[in-house]
DNA sequence: CTGTTAGCGCTTTCAC
DNA sequence: GTGAAAGCGCTAACAG
């Protein structure tokens, strides 16, 4: 391995001098700047960033936690928060957490270890507190998007749950439904408990009746509709939903599925909305009406406040940013007033 | 900071026993073990990385360097590695190189920066040989995933491209289509090489006059189909493709888009298939009929031998390996024979 | 402007 | 089994 040393020997000055050149220093000669740099070539020398953060306590190294790269409106965030990562001359280690607690500590244990510089974390839920007081505890930068976590203040870029599920339920009254389901997930997540508020307040403000029925649960992980949708179809045909409303892409994805199982047509039978796309490419073909949350924005936003933080531009109060959703009408709403 | 003394003071044993029992040594004392462990938990220590790194030379740390994160294809690849590496007790720093060689030499320089364990590495082009030997100068293991390099041997997990394009072939010839297009990539990718060539031997095979105006090129950055559609459609009748083969996801999108800007029907006024499915859920409603590759297990894999080579578990020739994709058929393709 | 010294937090080596 | 000394590659702090 080449060290600063040998690249201070060769070009015949002191290992500081090498460390200056490298760190861009405005105090060295020209000449010397040049000398070293032609023994930096020839050597073909670089910095040894281990022994460089075990000084300066910083590593450029950033941590992104998902739960899943996989679902597009998670890579979008990721391709993001490298994106602006890249720009300030950081890198980023990504993990899935899998909405599984033990892997989210694991990950975050790990970037402890490594003296990352922050974390951009979309959380598994409300338990994830515990993580983030090991955040805190070592002094680590972090930011949430896309969930908040119960008790913690801190920055973090969100989706405007509210305005969004709204655009989706106005959207489902204006072609006439009144008995619409929801299709959520657990309640330690912040997305689920305010889309579901949002739901009932935007059902209540409608006038329509809600059947306590109509609103199921699924893991965010093993996500099992079949049980689900035969639960909806059986139901009475006056109390059955004519639209679902599912708060998430492989909730509604997974809906789609059950239904096409079931020989039930979409939009005909049951008109199905959810949040966010299937396809990292809207322009997809595509039937599902949905709300598509500014992925990249949260990622390369999220980004960008901390980073703030960690370069102390910003070091005033938590900063939160919440985005609007954009509706994309396709075809899968069924105008039950034609 | 809590670093190794602070719990060798509060255990009462010396540094060298405190990293010990981090590291798992088996001639500790069980006694000693506990009262450290004790230690250990009470200050809420976590070992630096940085300064292991600097003795030990490993950092657990992986790159994975893809074009972009945003393609489904790498979406499950980058899943694949971070999968198998997180097995491993490796974490992963990603990059998406956007085709761009500087891009890619930055990336590849901070891996040497960060002593970083391994490279998993889709390159660019055959330019990136350049980034190759820099990996090799520094003795750093890597393979290749998706793309070769002309001239470069080593540890490789690609798709089986002539067999890939021979399917998709072989179902547009069932269809009764004989003119068909090839949109492809640049030529100093591996793959478009390939896809290229099995595509003229399969026309040839099939005794079917190639019209060298099929063949259209388009970078893989910027995608540009408008022109080639427009070229495609301007052809005289009789030498007008009925289908085209695109290269790629993206590519193939792309083209779905310009056809139906100029209100071409897909398939019954231009039939059009390509390489991998534009989203990460293969169920998702689509119309593309697709030859998917196993990006999951392309990652895999392709972390697997990095790992293999880190660990010193092969220190063999290099390994290829080469896997078949799925042929998925939608309704993109018409058939001419009925 | 440049060099010397010391030390970041850990582990290797060797002694006990 | 355990500890003391030395040093990984780099830079902060000082001296010159």
């Amino acid at each position: 391995m080449v060290t600063i040393y040998d690249v201070a020997k060769n070009a015949k000055v002191s290992a500081m001098t090498v460390s200056r050149v490298i760190n861009k220093s405005p105090l060295i000669k020209e000449e010397t700047r040049i000398k070293v740099e032609k023994a930096i070539q020839e050597l073909d020398y670089i910095p040894n960033r281990s022994a460089r953060s075990l000084i300066s306590k910083d590593t450029k190294l950033l941590s992104l936690i998902i739960t899943d790269i996989t679902n597009p409106f998670f890579t979008q965030i990721a391709r993001g928060a490298e994106d602006q990562a890249e720009k300030m001359g950081y890198q980023v280690v990504f993990s899935n957490s899998d909405e599984n607690m033990a892997k989210e500590s694991a990950y975050i244990r790990s970037s402890v270890s490594r003296s990352i510089d922050g974390v951009l974390f979309a959380p598994s839920g409300d338990s994830s507190a515990d993580n983030i007081e090991i955040l805190k505890k070592h002094g680590i930068p972090f930011v949430l998007i896309d969930r908040e976590i119960n008790g913690i203040h801190s920055d973090i870029v969100i989706g405007n749950n509210k305005e969004s599920v709204e655009q989706l339920m106005n959207h489902l009254f204006e072609y006439g439904h009144q008995r619409i389901a929801l299709l959520t997930g657990p309640e330690d997540v912040s997305n689920t408990r305010e889309r579901e508020a949002a739901y009932i307040e935007a059902m209540k403000e409608a006038d329509y009746f809600i059947d306590e029925r109509w609103i199921q649960r699924s893991s965010l992980r093993d996500i099992q509709t079949d049980q689900i949708i035969n639960y909806y179809m059986e139901l009475p045909q006056a109390s059955r939903p004519t639209a679902i409303l599912a708060t998430n892409n492989f909730l509604g994805v997974n809906t789609m599925q059950s239904l096409r199982k079931r020989n039930i047509h979409i939009p005909k039978e049951m008109s199905l909305v959810c949040f966010d796309d299937p396809s990292p490419i809207p322009e997809y073909d595509s039937l599902l009406t949905v709300i598509s949350q500014p992925a990249y924005e949260l990622g390369s936003l999220g980004m960008q406040l901390l980073l703030d933080r960690i370069e102390g531009v910003e070091t005033s109060a938590p900063r939160k940013i919440v985005l609007s959703a954009e509706l994309i009408i396709r075809h899968s709403v069924f105008n039950l007033k034609l």
